[in-house]
DNA sequence: GTGCGGAATGTTAGCGCTCACACTCGTGGC
DNA sequence: GCCACGAGTGTGAGCGCTAACATTCCGCAC
């Protein structure tokens, strides 16, 4: 029970404190807690024990104010509820933790250029030594890099393979893989429910989609639109209910691939007898989705830590070294079979 | 391009360099970005002026250091990746931004006592001026309790309604709502797949559950163990199956409804002609399972800016006004029916 | 014109830390 | 016996800000 009366909490153990406690100078204990190296091991001792009994810490803001030094890095995305994003984040943190930085992580509730500018400059003004974006829509890449701040930025989704100061998983060679799947079981075309056109993400998946075609030298089947949601997904799958032409679906997550399931069933269509259905993401849900569907799978937490290391990298001044994109792999479970006859 | 170089980044302008060029003192410049009040028009545009050439921004360490106060709350919580938690921390943000503090949130991995203790500490580090955990285990609102730091800490899960320094989901009520759906519509009784023993959620909905029937004069059906995964809950429907007393089942999680649904599939059960399926957390699938789900939905966004408020009043030493929880509503859809006869 | 009072601004002293340097020992070489 | 040296420790300044107090300015009453 703080005072309550009091404006200002009352401060806490101070290094001077400690200190004269331990019968030493000030500088010795700043010693005792950076660099051992150089302190009799007596005296080090005696000021840990200082320490441990004033219950002391080091005073945060003292200690960046002195060295210009924040060891912050400041991560924002968008749709922190979505499985990708949060998994990134995870990774994010545990990365930075093991590097001795503390990750402030600002979740948008949606995406707008002007929440994004907001969300940077409150980091900003955190002094965060670099940012890390994992906000997923084309416009966000762009504007992120008009920026030009004083810090790195690392780009960790809606970019490019190669793009400097980012990560990225290999979504072409992803969506090759499922797509490739499909075909090979016999389909002869696959038809594809794409993400957004303004999320790179899902231009990388589309591509992947006509690649695996055309290495086989098939036509792709038909493209619908979707916006990632289980609802575009059951829009969808209505349209693809009424053709009997289209056997197989690749669908550009597994949030359109449930809202597909969902209209298939509502329109007696069955699947995989008569509709094979991929999905991208692997959700911890997908393998319970009925049927259970078979989806790519991505290592997120991962790219988090490397986002987390190239910005770290750039923090230090090295010269970045570019990482080969993550190879997602496919995960096949119920939803995907042969075509009838 | 930082010159690469040099050890510390280079300093940033200083309220000193403003005031310079602004023709004032350095007082006046702090005075016109804190009170404004008591400064002329006129040399408050030309500090202003001042400010934008030199694209200056205030150092938050140095303000932290002279007032003592970081303007910083704390949040930690496990399982970043579902639903609830992340909308909570999304909620918390939000509501933080509003009143002029970051949050910090600190997501882990996986719930242990040490990993607690170690996001707790390394929040305590930053001087975070209160925390808010949202962390569900039993164990882990004991293991908040008993740390006494000198923040306040705020408990927004695993706890009972009315719990000071807490804000809370009234999970008992949203579970008799969705078993007195059931049982209104003519199920003799309902079976509970419950969470986890240690989730005190877990034990709240089955309180419910039981609550429900009690009301109606009527005996709870079986009750079946879980631990909010799909695996579990398919791992209880391949029992519910084979029973074919059991015409309802209330999951504690919709994880657990999905799980379930696709063991009921699976040995041929419709749902709801057969059984009726209800769920518990409304997740934006829900509403595309097979069938769609009826659930429970609860506004986690609120309850994560309830507990921000709350731990808002602790750090400014008000009494505490303990919030009536929030109550959660049915969400209808065609999981469930009258039983058949 | 003198003085008074509030509005506007300036001055000074820290906040708790790190950095650069200064100092004090004891030891060993000559 | 003196100096050099390095290990171990101390001293002082300063990071950029706010808080408390000091000062100046100006208009107005007398």
């Amino acid at each position: 029970m703080a005072d309550a009366g009091s404006r200002r909490a009352s401060r806490s153990p101070s290094m001077a404190q400690v200190a004269q406690r331990a019968g030493v100078s000030h500088q010795t204990v700043s010693r005792v807690l950076n660099d051992a190296s150089l302190v009799k091991e007596e005296t080090r001792l005696r000021v840990l024990a200082a320490i441990e009994e004033l219950g002391y810490r080091r005073n945060f803001a003292a200690r960046i104010l002195a060295t210009n030094r924040s060891r912050r890095i400041g991560m924002v995305t968008a749709h922190l509820a979505l499985h990708g994003p949060s998994m990134i984040a995870l990774g994010v943190q545990e990365a930075g933790y093991e590097a001795g930085y503390d990750v402030s992580l600002v979740g948008l509730s949606e995406f707008s250029a002007e929440l994004l500018d907001n969300a940077v400059d409150r980091l900003s003004d955190q002094a965060v030594e670099a940012i890390v974006v994992a906000v997923a829509h084309r416009e966000a890449a762009e504007l992120t890099r008009a920026l030009h701040l004083s810090v790195p930025i690392v780009t960790v989704q809606g970019v490019a393979a190669g793009t400097p100061l980012s990560a990225s998983i290999d979504q072409e060679a992803g969506a090759a893989l499922a797509v490739g799947h499909l075909l090979d079981l016999g389909h002869r075309h696959v038809a594809h429910l794409a993400g957004p056109a303004d999320w790179v993400e899902a231009e990388q998946r589309r591509a992947g989609w006509r690649r695996a075609h055309e290495e086989r030298g098939l036509l792709p089947g038909p493209e619908l639109a979707g916006d990632w949601s289980p609802a575009s997904g059951h829009r969808a799958g209505l349209l693809v209910a009424g053709d009997p032409q289209v056997t197989a679906v690749f669908a550009g997550n597994d949030s359109m691939a449930l809202g597909l399931l969902n209209a298939l069933h509502e329109r007696g269509r069955r699947v995989p007898d008569d509709v094979s259905v991929v999905g991208f993401d692997d959700v911890p849900e997908a393998a319970y989705f009925w049927p259970s569907l078979t989806t790519v799978s991505q290592d997120f937490a991962e790219l988090g830590r490397r986002a987390l290391s190239v910005a770290l990298g750039a923090v230090r001044g090295e010269d970045e070294t570019v990482l080969d994109p993550i190879r997602p792999t496919l995960t096949v479970r119920r939803s995907t079979a042969a075509p009838r006859g």
